[in-house]
RNA sequence: GCGCCCGUAGCUCAGCGGAUCAGAGCAUCUGACUUCGGAUCAGAGGGUCGGGGGUUCGAGUCCCUCCGGGCGCGCCA
């Protein structure tokens, strides 16, 4: 049972597939260089070579489009280039076996069997760090998101908007950055006060006061009244003789906190959580606010007219100047941000990704303008938008729409579904995507509910284990075991998939598309059930079952850091 | 009017630095349990990738245009 294994070769394997990709890379690279030299190939940079899956393994295990994209500077046919590059690649004796020109001008490269093989141990001496790379190379990285006026519980748009930023910021450290999650409150506003003037409205009515209303442009939810109902029992009616302005500023502040809180609450039971929450006001009383204007002032990129100062945003490509302080004095929501994104920029990030509801785009052009008419590079700030979610529960689609008053919370959708559900659902679309959540299949526990079938293949993973203990089998060490007899169709694509998952995740963080993994997940999971149809594991002859164990362990490993890195939750048994 | 996003199978959506890209899940139909969890798996039907131009040897994929849908365009945050 034990493995033909020199120490040689192990230390070649623990090397193994993570490293496949970059050892036949720079394979290619060497061959194209090796061709320009050899005059075959007239071009002065030579193209990156991207390295992709073919759909069908009668295609190779991996294939390179170099030659397409290097045929029309070298002049010459496809089938030509790919053939002079192919000349040049050094085949003996590693783990290169064979290379086709297919198709139009394809170069398909078959590897020495083993190496799928050797990604099975691997992934077990690697554990929980299979997948990591370093890329990021420890930049310091901030992705803030969320980021909700504290006037309101959450509600569905900003689960989304959780969801993608709390994997987004995982798969970034995964990928080697130094990250941080950052949730900005916008408590410095008119909003946050006509909020406080609401609840104040409310809690002198529960006091008998029938002359004063909740505004007309104030908030007027049930939660309002209840988070009224509070206050007067902790507070009593001491708060009624105030003096008018104290009185506004009090209730502006009990009801900040009280719903910071209950956001934390909602993005803690979400399984979200910031490493900081960076406070709106805080820039005003600290007079980052009047430094920013100072600054844009005198470095000419702002200027006064109509008794307002402006931005002059347009020298930067955006299609108007924009207020930065209003004609009374106030500074606006940009001005804060301004300061707020050069608060971050000077707190040492190396980059700044912000995800924002679809609302906001309109604020792209102008929040970019702004930061550079501070010196600041357009493109050391990201923003990334994630698009409108609806809802559909009982074959219905639900609008959600605040207008309507009749918007759904992020806590109902927990309640219902579950964290996990929710979480894997908000990530089963691309951001720019629209999402439709289906609340009726989130909740069922059964194999049509995409979370339920992926965690379940993680639980019968741990079945197979289980069992093998229960019949006193010995798990092998994947290091010492011979792996060869894993041969089956099944068994090869579920290793193939095994193998992906570093690049999956590489993928996932350089174009920043977290839902890339919900994928990856799904298709691991699918892999898996089918070869548990063909392949028993236990009961076979020891060979068998020791290297089949050894997959078992592989996968559940991967799948297992995938689950992670989602933040939904990988049980042994369901 | 301007801007952003979307338009791919009955439904919800992947694929969009061109080729080896016509895909997944659900729904529908048909099959598979003395055995590690059938909460599973296999097979089938189903799409001129919104329309039209263009670039290219080659276009869901890039460019232009039109149509349709969603959302934004305050000295609100």
């Amino acid at each position: 049972m034990v493995a033909d294994s020199s120490p040689r070769d192990l230390v070649a394997r623990a090397r193994g597939s993570a490293m496949v990709r970059e050892t036949l890379t720079s394979v290619i690279e060497r061959a194209l260089e090796e061709a320009r030299q050899a005059g075959e190939l007239p071009v002065a940079q030579l193209p990156p070579v991207e390295l992709d899956v073919p759909p069908s393994n009668q295609f190779g295990d991996f294939s390179s489009n170099v030659a397409l994209v290097l045929a029309r500077q070298v002049g010459a046919p496809p089938r030509d280039v790919a053939q002079r590059i192919a000349s040049h690649l050094v085949t003996n004796g590693g783990l290169l076996q064979r290379v086709d020109v297919a198709g139009p001008g394809f170069l398909n490269f078959y590897l020495k069997p083993t190496w799928l093989h050797d990604v099975v141990p691997e992934i077990c001496l690697q554990g929980d760090d299979y997948g990591r790379c370093n890329i990021g190379q420890g930049q310091l990285l901030q992705v803030e998101f969320v980021s909700a006026n504290p006037t309101g519980p959450l509600s569905v748009p900003h689960g989304r908007g959780a969801a993608i930023g709390d994997v987004l910021a995982r798969i970034l450290s995964w990928v080697g950055y130094e990250t941080r999650r950052e949730f900005y409150i916008n408590d410095a506003g008119g909003q946050v006060a006509r909020f406080g003037e609401s609840v104040e409205a409310c809690y002198l009515q529960l006091l008998g006061d029938t002359e004063t209303k909740v505004p007309d442009d104030g908030y007027q939810g049930d939660y309002v009244r209840d988070l009224a109902r509070q206050i007067l029992a902790r507070e009593g009616d001491r708060l009624r003789d105030l003096p008018a302005d104290e009185r506004l500023e009090t209730f502006t502040r009990l009801a900040r906190d009280a719903m910071l809180a209950q956001q934390r609450e909602t993005l803690a039971r979400f399984g979200v959580h910031f490493d900081i929450w960076f406070s709106e006001s805080e820039l005003h009383y600290t007079g980052q606010i009047d430094e920013v204007i100072r600054v844009l002032l005198e470095n000419g990129n702002a200027y006064e007219s109509e008794g307002a100062i402006w931005l002059r945003s347009t020298a930067f490509g955006d299609d108007g100047d924009r207020p930065l302080v209003r004609g009374n004095g106030q500074p606006t929501y940009i001005a804060a941000d301004l300061a707020y994104h050069l608060n971050k920029h000077r707190r040492g990030f190396q980059r700044v990704i912000d995800i924002w509801g679809p609302d906001h785009h309109g604020y792209i052009a102008r929040t970019k303008a702004g930061i550079q008419a501070l010196g600041i590079p357009a493109d050391w700030l990201e923003i990334l938008i994630f698009q409108h979610v609806s809802l559909r529960k009982d074959g219905e689609v639900v609008a959600g729409s605040k207008r309507l008053g009749n918007i759904v919370l992020l806590d109902e959708v927990i309640d219902e579904v579950g964290k996990d559900a929710a979480r894997f659902f908000f990530l089963m679309r691309g951001a720019n995507s629209p999402l439709e959540f289906d609340l009726d299949l989130a909740k069922q526990e059964a194999l049509e509910n995409p979370v339920y079938y992926v965690q379940y293949a993680h639980a019968r993973m741990g079945s197979i284990l289980r069992e093998a203990a229960e019949r006193c089998v010995v798990l092998p060490d994947p290091a010492q075991t011979d792996l060869s007899p894993l041969q089956h169709e099944s068994e090869l694509a579920l290793l193939r998939h095994l193998a992906e998952l570093p690049e999956e995740i590489r993928q996932a963080a350089i174009l920043r598309e977290p839902h890339r993994l919900t994928r990856y997940g799904q298709e691991l999971a699918a892999c898996f059930h089918a070869f548990y149809r063909d392949c028993r594991v236990l009961g076979e002859v020891p060979e068998i079952v020791a290297a089949r164990l050894c997959l078992v362990l592989a996968c559940r490993v991967a799948l297992r850091n995938v689950l992670t890195i989602l933040g939904v939750s990988a049980p042994e048994r369901m």
